[in-house]
DNA sequence: GTGCGACTGGGACGACCGTCCCACTTCAGT
DNA sequence: ACTGAAGTGGGACGGTCGTCCCAGTCGCAC
């Protein structure tokens, strides 16, 4: 094995750890498994990170950092707020069907984080990282769209996130693309009539 | 140890294990942690059931067969849908926040159970059974209320189970009540505006 | 080139896991 | 009372886990 230091090793090592808490779960992301996606020694597991704690720690906030815009509003002029809403879920929709393994993993890190009080924050974070996101959607499409969110669009995002948790967890367990958009237009519908005309 | 049929001693390894999962997580409910919660021996348990795998089937498919009517509309005359509906939600919440450790628990086993082939089809079933109780409890709302809902009720039924996911695993982070209540009261709103008077 | 700190590999550790074995006890049917 | 089946208890098995140790190797500063 080539020599790389110490903190190059940390991020391929929460890389292969997220590529294997995507394909099998974390309970099956020991340390063994994690160094073997990564083509390292168990030794340098332990050189990197002082124990697997710190490694799914690291890795959750990695990933929490990262979460990028998944429903960037498609501002396309003359739709409506339930057109543009109803797309941005749809594009969502289309990112989870694309890469499941991914969002199960979030899913399942988060409860990972519920399970102790110390990691517990790590979750709040990740979701005030949702609702940021989707609070950032909402005004964007409201702005497009010439209307005005009739509640505090920061209550707004907390129920788009809800939405968007629930989209996604029966989608993962149905794994039917019609019912999910089914869904999606729904939530679009729901959210749209959370907003007045400006 | 008293001598029990085998049989009994199912039941009570499954009631005993439930308890262990809700308090630990599944991950922490081994054979032995299951075997000192219901206050036996390891060979009562392999006695009983020939795996752990076939002991955590049996509790997923109980506890799914178990599940109550948690949304079971108030009617109060003169209510109209919104408000049935929130009450409703409320009810949920309420539920949720005295025992949150057992809706944890039933979000665990379904990401267990997705994490295999053999055991998706046990959370399918728990989702459809899901939706079976959304879509008896909106029958119930939309009835009393004298309205009818504009899409088929299986699809509105869907919804609110993505709904009650979402405020499920939003309030199991944020243990935001107020928040929650809001995000009940979004959700409330917006379904209600999925259905026509009569 | 020499030394020293950074990094590596393999093997070992104790703990815990699911499962199994076997001698033993209890009970129901006769 | 006798017997066979049902149920029990404790200890042991092989395997995997997270972690650690340590001898060895590399690369850079001097």
């Amino acid at each position: 094995m080539a020599r790389i230091p110490a903190s190059e090793r940390r991020n391929a090592l929460v890389e292969a750890a997220l590529r294997v808490v995507s394909r099998q779960g974390i309970a099956q992301a020991t340390t063994r498994a994690i160094v073997a996606e990564a083509g390292m020694s168990l030794a340098s597991f332990h050189y990197a990170f002082d124990s697997r704690d710190e490694l799914i720690d690291e890795l959750i906030a990695t990933v929490v950092a990262r979460e990028q815009q998944a429903v960037i509003p498609d501002v396309v002029p003359g739709q409506d707020l339930r057109q543009i809403l109803e797309s941005g879920l749809l594009r969502y929709l289309e990112h989870l069907e694309a890469d499941p393994d991914h969002e199960q993993a979030m899913l399942e890190l988060t409860q990972y984080a519920l399970r102790s009080a110390e990691r517990h924050p790590l979750a709040v974070a990740q979701y005030r990282r949702y609702a940021e996101l989707a609070e950032h959607s909402l005004e964007i499409a409201a702005d497009a769209a010439g209307t005005t969110w009739r509640r505090p669009v920061a209550e707004v995002a907390h129920v788009l996130v809800a939405f968007t948790d629930g989209l996604t967890l029966t989608w993962l367990v149905d794994r039917d693309d019609a019912a999910a958009r089914a869904v999606a237009r729904a939530a679009a519908d729901a959210l749209s009539r959370m907003a007045d005309p400006r």
